[in-house]
DNA sequence: TATTGTTATACTCTATAACTATA
DNA sequence: TATAGTTATAGAGTATAACAATA
């Protein structure tokens, strides 16, 4: 009879979860100093340097082209980017990094860095790499893909 | 000009979210065989053996009382547990586990070992206790508390 | 016919407030 | 007055469908 769960093997859902979660929140509070948020900073950073439109910036930063929207449209109020037509197809918009929006997204690019430099000196420095590097592992191998859930097919109302 | 964001530090939350959301998809697969949640997998296994009302639970499980409320009636429907009046407070409620609960907490619980054993088994023998190690060490002190947003006050309307 | 970007909206999840019964 | 549990609902987040313009 279990009394109380015992664990043979740690509870990684739990810990990893927690982890990226409480780290996004640091990230979030770190970055709305210069008027970021984390989504933000990831579609600027690669909007920054080279012509990329809404599709091809949501696919980078794993968006559904309807997120990206609103992101866009936040980005443009906070006059970091500005919508352009593409030269090669009158469909697709260019996401042009504006002056500011390049400064925001260098100094969001340190803000970034640094927070996640402060929670890998928690470890022990010989722990460091070796943690990254079997987090990355386990990123780009049993846990690059999802579990396809049983699809949620919506009912939409003519109007 | 930053071209492509060049990383001299990786991308902790990234690949931390990334890693616990992917881990979840497969917990939540392999649970639903047996017609449990995550959610409703945690608040079994606490149950079991052991007197606990919802409040209690619900602080074990980091759930909201409201949520919790959903969380028991799921069990309750599945028959997997019952509301029972307290026997010392006749506001509180414990949870009962039932026979075919205790043995789908049982068997949850071996699920859930199994999916995070496998997800460990990706990694090298000798970095497998060092990375969950790390892990913990994280959650337990750079990464263990949340930082607060600023704070979402809602009204609600008189009925 | 397919694709880009937009709008509208439906669904899920969670948390707040108010409430009842009890302490 | 405070707490356990319930209900109702607000709000955030996100994903689907439909659409206009263009390919």
């Amino acid at each position: 009879m279990a009394e109380t769960p015992l664990r043979t093997v740690p509870d990684l859902t739990g810990l990893l979860k927690h982890a990226g979660h409480v780290l996004e929140t640091q990230l979030t509070a770190a970055l709305a100093e210069i008027g970021l948020t984390p989504r933000m900073q990831c579609v600027l950073i690669n909007a920054l340097g080279q012509e990329r439109t809404q599709i091809q910036l949501a696919e980078i930063a794993y968006l559904d082209k309807t997120t990206m929207v609103t992101t866009v449209d936040a980005l443009e109020e906070a006059g970091f980017a500005e919508r352009k037509p593409s030269a090669t197809d009158r469909r697709a918009r260019i996401i042009a990094v504006t002056e500011a929006g390049a400064e925001a997204a260098e100094e969001g690019q340190r803000i970034v860095d640094k927070v996640h430099a402060e929670a890998l000196a928690a470890l022990a420095a010989s722990q460091r790499a070796p943690f990254a590097d079997s987090l990355i592992e386990l990123v780009n191998g049993q846990l690059a893909t999802p579990v396809e859930a049983q699809p949620v097919r919506r009912a939409r109302q003519r109007t």
